[in-house]
DNA sequence: AACAAGGTTTCAAATAATGGAACCGTTTTC
DNA sequence: GAAAACGGTTCCATTATTTGAAACCTTGTT
């Protein structure tokens, strides 16, 4: 868990996240033992973070909880976000034209975080899926994403990830992820050959701003049991063109019209 | 807006509140007029959020949005918190049953957020329902719980509504609205007769703890084209069936087997 | 009855937040 | 083309908040 470095606001933000990471409800004392900070600092960090409604308390148990309002804001963030509430039509789309589920991602660090999942067959389980993060250096969002970031950043992402070896698969060393981004960077398109999970199978593109600044990343995921990966690669044409829609959609809503920009009153 | 009270932290989330309002990008200067804040201190703010990832800088355009950090905890807020997940299967099997959209809420404050929605018939659409805040005033969800807060509690949440009259039968009056409270406690259900959209109508139950507090609601929502409001009040006794067995996995959820918590190990 | 555990409050010292003003790079105006 | 306006960023002495050790409750335990 990294330690806060912004003063008092990042403290109490590292807090929500030990609380999230806590998995379940957690008591002041666990929160207390886990964390690097006094009783009393800790105490009035929670007090605040409870009367603010981003955590809730329950008196009768003695315990904390992520609160509501994370809730709320989440769905104005996920609403807001630029790629995600835009790409939706088209995420649909592509699922009903292939069959198979496709998935929206961004990079949040290191990592991949969902931020859309559709899937024509099954039950759609979207608060699930959405706000789930995965591994970039073994999943073919992760590495599309990866492998169109700045040097810099990229150096500092490479060094982030744990190279476990879920797979027979999954590439274990930042030399051979390297190889392979480098590979995905002429292509255009990355796969996920069983090397985050056995069976699950992927391919999967970057999505890009105009100035090349990685927005996200668009793929379509299936099982060996149904597609081999030459299969998928015939679905490629599908997906950059999916990409092709959303990055222009995406470019109409960032500059919309060049109008100056509308300021809602509040109500 | 409400002014902050909680120190820095308090003012940092107001901020971050202020961003989600704006209803997309804003610029500095926009918050730096709405706000109350000096702009060196609006400007630290702004770069402690954005450092820390709950606001997202675009650079090219000088706008701030919320960032993906709330996304990542909003889904863990949702996952574990104690009525959403429980609850899940069983809104699926009332709206299987009865072919109607089912929603679960919990008030956030004075307003209710809708905090799962499960509709067999169209495409489950879930982020864009989740998250949500409506009125409480005038939907059978928002009455339901209002009907079972303690006094001091509800007086609060009384005062804090807008009564804005949506509808020909929206209640406008807090007097209005306590009678109505009244009888939905003894009734044990709220009926939404198109009090907040024309066509729309709903009936809902509070959904309690063991000891009486209020955890949330639960509705089955139709309109005036499919079925009446005596229609609907067929569908109580299933409605106060599923109500009963969220409540009854609730209690067991949250005090498994009486044994000592399980702590996650950081991996 | 004494003890321990889990929370809560206190208070002087340490630290971080504050915000007026100055600054700087663009864009607009005259 | 100079000057002023705009939008954002940095400085720094002052001020207010945060800090955390320790004392103190409250409740359950030996």
């Amino acid at each position: 868990m990294a330690e806060a470095r912004d003063g008092t606001v990042g403290k109490a933000l590292d807090v929500l996240d030990r609380v999230a990471a806590a998995g379940g409800p957690v008591r002041f004392s666990d929160l207390l033992e886990d964390g690097p900070y006094p009783k009393a600092t800790l105490y009035r960090l929670l007090q605040t973070l409870t009367s603010q409604g981003m955590l809730s308390h329950d008196a009768e148990l003695g315990t904390y909880t992520l609160g509501v309002r994370l809730v709320r804001l989440a769905h104005k963030a996920w609403s807001q976000a630029s790629l995600a509430p835009v790409a939706h039509e088209w995420l649909d789309r592509l699922s009903r034209e292939t069959g198979e589920a496709v998935h929206l991602a961004q990079l949040d660090g290191a990592q991949v975080l969902y931020v859309d999942k559709v899937n024509t067959a099954l039950r759609v389980d979207m608060f699930s899926a959405t706000g789930r993060v995965g591994p970039s250096y073994c999943t073919g969002l992760g590495k599309a994403m990866l492998a169109f970031l700045p040097d810099a950043e990229l150096d500092q992402a490479l060094g982030q990830q744990s190279y476990h070896r879920f797979t027979d698969a999954t590439l274990t060393t930042p030399e051979a992820l390297r190889a392979e981004l480098a590979h995905i960077r002429e292509a255009g398109v990355a796969y996920d050959r069983e090397e985050h999970e056995p069976g699950i199978i992927c391919i999967a593109t970057p999505i890009l701003s105009r100035g090349g600044r990685i927005l996200g990343g668009l793929s379509i995921t299936s099982t060996t049991a149904r597609r081999s990966l030459d299969d998928l690669s015939q679905l490629a044409p599908l997906l950059l063109d999916t990409r092709a829609k959303i990055e222009s959609d995406i470019h109409a809503w960032r500059f919309p019209e060049d109008g100056p920009r509308l300021r809602t009153v509040p109500t």
